[in-house]
DNA sequence: CCCTAAGAGTACCGTACGGTACGGTTCGGC
DNA sequence: GCCGAACCGTACCGTACGGTACTCTTAGGG
């Protein structure tokens, strides 16, 4: 696990504060412009006091809401038994259905926004925190059951890594960066569930060993 | 009020106002939150009144920054006469590698960057416009090449939209993301070719027509 | 029943920035 | 050489927001 703050997660969060970081959620969805301390503080029935108190600064809480909203979504796990062809593709898609879901999520969007617009201003901590726990967690999770794959002779491939990023590519496509530009793009299970069968089977043709 | 004539007027910019938008783009690349209308008159030597007499305001002149800047990205043609399978390789590679090189510029960075803050709060025609000069500007662009291919019996399809949504995610995989979050990743002119070359060989294996 | 601590609510301060006003300067037209 | 337009530089205004201080309420502990 190379990034190393990707779990340095719900430390110590109360029950309070974890509404408390609901409510920035919140208003992250609501309208990034409409986040401001004052207005979480009337969100969440606290005193802004606290809110520096418990999170230091606005950096902070951010912070803090990132992590917390991280610790939330943890997801994608595979049977390491019996691994056929058949059991790798239903993981493949679990995988890309689950990234697809959240990637798609108001909530996501509305985080990823703000983590962008931080790390275009020098200091940015939730850039990196964003990437820790979305692309390169899932990518830390992915690669173990790519690799598994190799070993069965279901697929081949020199490196994992690359291997990844062309799943991810194959994934996300556009879906991504049209979100987070505000395109009216709305994913409903069901183009999930398709999209996640043609990315595997696409990636499968890739890299799939033939038989 | 010549606020409409300036905001209509963003195919005629004179040179004058080409400089202020470079100044702008030069102060987008150096850090988001340097980005105020003071700054902007100081790096364009202009006077303030001068920005708002022209762009009518703030969010006038990010528009016509980022059209600007579109009007300065025009590339990728090809060449309709004798379409075989090498010419199709290579201008697919064309594509690809002058898309790469436009996202992992830092002006595109910082744009997309600013639109994509701007997205997050309400009204955002920068969300759109990047999109429209971007993400689907190119998507307009190569699929009549795709479609001459699949006319010449290079590749097959059924909808084009689809066939180029996997070339995107191909060639981007999880560059896009990673530059938007603050990764430090720099993609050499060496890398970019690789990179344009091995997407294009797994499109092809996946859409090319067996031969 | 008091004492203390946590925290809600609110008033307040400083500053940064969007937007405006105005005096001074340059320059093309007559 | 004069006039007006364009525009630079800058001082100025209003406001929004980050951050702080202060009061008031509530709850536990003795």
């Amino acid at each position: 696990m190379p990034q190393a703050d990707a779990i340095a997660a719900d430390d110590a969060v109360t029950p309070r504060q974890g509404e408390v970081l609901d409510a920035v959620l919140e208003l992250l969805v609501e309208g990034r412009d409409t986040l401001t301390m004052t207005a979480v503080a009337r969100r969440a029935s606290c005193s802004k006091e606290t809110l520096y108190k418990w999170f230091g600064d606005r950096d902070g809480l951010l912070t803090a809401t990132v992590r917390w909203q991280a610790s939330k979504v943890r997801a994608g796990n595979w049977d390491r038994q019996h691994l056929d062809a058949d059991a790798l593709a239903e993981s493949l898609e679990a995988f890309a259905a689950n990234w697809l879901t959240v990637i798609s999520s108001k909530t996501s969007v509305a985080l990823n926004r703000v983590a962008i617009a931080h790390a275009g201003s020098g200091r940015s901590d939730l850039g990196r925190i964003v990437l820790a726990n979305g692309r390169f967690a899932i990518g830390e999770r992915l690669k173990p059951l790519l690799e598994a794959a190799r070993e069965a002779g279901l697929i081949a491939f020199n490196d994992a890594e690359a291997a990844f990023r062309t799943f991810f590519g194959l994934v996300g496509r556009d879906v991504q960066v049209r979100l987070l530009l505000g395109d009216g793009l709305v994913l409903s299970k069901a183009e999930i569930v398709a999209d996640a069968e043609r990315a595997v089977a696409q990636f499968l043709m890739l890299y799939g060993r033939r038989n």
